[in-house]
Order: structure tokens, then C-alpha cells, then sequence
DNA sequence: CTTGACTCTCCTGCAAGGGGAGAAGTCATC
DNA sequence: GATGACTTCTCCCCTTGCAGGAGAGTCAAG
């Protein structure tokens, strides 16, 4: 172990579920920081990494692209009230959300319709 | 005009809707076949062109790959009847569509709680 | 014949990572 | 201290569905 308490990749990648891939871009993108780096060059996290990882997963899941993430991080770490900007993000993509939801309805029952028409096609060409 | 009733690209792309680049990506990718080429080699399309391309971006609104948009091309041109595999294929899509719906009503509701919860976050880091 | 608009091919890049190569580090054991 | 197994490092190319641009060639009109 080089540093107590300091975790390497593969150990974060496991305890967070995402891949050592993943959690190498982040770092590439400037999400999330090692703690430091052993003698060796590998990248060593402090375990506080995992909150991060969780709030980055979560936005992630909300599509919010990674330039947002990254400006979302900045702010919370900087200490600055991320509130006004945060809101602001999660309803419009709670305005995109609905409009996805809307357009995926219109699709579903748009695809309904072309199986019923077609429910009597007998081997003929469309 | 180099042919009667043949079309150049732009005058596709803007009849369909379509940009150039993504007319010739088509082409490219083996989607759509221009009727001939002019001396100088310029695409010309037959004015059939547009059926395909509306049935292309049906196909494409609800998100079918390329591959997939061309093996029903394919299947519609070989005079297969294409009913079965194109039944199942929109099945399966109306499958994801489903889940991709489901996925966004959490989404919706867990945003919505967050902006709750924060209603009262009064200028406070979170 | 010249001009300007259009088109050609080829190259690069985007999001958000995945896959793999080849080299090097780390750890436990002998 | 040396070995062997495992992990990690950097670097580069691949994906999807196009968009943007360079530099060269083509077309139709005046």
C-alpha cells in the first residue's frame, strides 16, 4: 500500500461500479481529481471521491452532458451556492424530459398503428 | 440539367428536409442509390428518392440504427415481404420505447423531489 | 469565356467512453 | 533480492450519425 487510506483505480471502479475506463476520462476531463500519485505515476483517490462519484453518477443519469457536470463540480467545490444554477439545469431538463416523453408516447402509438395495419398482410409486400 | 426529371443533391436536400452531408452520408452508407451520376460526376436522383427518404426518417424518428433502416430498405426492395422482421423490429422498439418512458418518469419524479427538497435551500451551499 | 453557385472527395471532430497494445509499477511470496 | 501474478500506466484507434471545412472540379447563365 503506498498511502493509507488512499485507494487506487481498480478499487474505486469496483466500490463505484463504474469501469477503470470510465473513471480515467473523468479524471482526463478534469471531473474528479486523485488525491495524489504514487512514485510509480498511479492515480491514488481519497475515499471522498466515492461522493463525487455518486453526484456525478446521478446527473449523468439525468443526461446532463459532462461540460454541465464539470461546472456543477466546480461550483460546489468552489463553495459558491450552486442552487440558482443547479435549479435552473434540473428544470429544463425536466422541461426535456417531458418533451421526450411526450414525442416517445406519440412514437409508441405511431408504431401500434403501423402493427395493426399490418396485422392482416398475408405475405404480401408492404 | 444534365437529365431530365433527375434531381442534383441540394435540390433533394431541400425538398426533404435533409441536409447535403447527410444525403451523401446516405448514399454513402449504401441507403439510397443516386439513378446515375452526371459527366462530371455529380449525384442525380430520381425523384423516387423523396418516398425513401420519408420512409428513411420514419425509421430513424424512432431511433432504428442505419444497419437496421437498411435491411428493411433492402428487404422492401428485393420485394421480400418484410412484415415479419419489420414486426419485430418495431415490436422491440416499442419495447425500448416502453422502458425508455419508464426510465424518464422516475427521472421526472426524482427531479422533481430534488427541487422540492430544495426549496427552502436559502442561498446555502448544498 | 468568365463568374458565381453548386458539388465532388477527403479529412477532422463531437459525446462518452470501450478495446487493446506494450511498458511499467505493486504486492506477496520464496 | 528476485520472481510471478496482477494492476495500472499512456497512447491510439473504434463506435453513431452526422457536421464542418479544404481544395478542386462542374454547371448554367450572362
Amino acid at each position: 500500500m503506498v498511502a493509507a487510506g488512499l485507494l487506487k483505480i481498480g478499487d474505486v471502479a469496483a466500490r463505484s461500479g463504474l469501469t477503470v475506463k470510465t473513471i480515467r476520462f473523468y479524471c482526463d476531463e478534469g471531473l474528479i481529481h486523485p488525491a495524489s500519485r504514487s512514485d510509480g505515476g498511479f492515480r491514488l483517490f481519497s475515499p471522498d471521491v466515492f461522493e463525487e462519484l455518486t453526484f456525478i453518477r446521478t446527473l449523468r443519469a439525468l443526461e446532463i452532458t459532462l461540460p454541465d457536470v464539470m461546472k456543477i463540480l466546480e461550483s460546489r467545490r468552489s463553495g459558491i451556492c450552486t442552487c440558482t444554477s443547479l435549479q435552473s439545469t434540473i428544470r429544463s431538463k425536466a422541461g426535456e424530459i417531458e418533451e421526450k416523453i411526450s414525442a416517445l408516447r406519440a412514437m409508441h402509438i405511431e408504431l401500434m398503428d403501423l402493427l395493426n395495419d399490418w396485422q392482416d398482410c398475408g405475405g404480401q409486400k408492404p
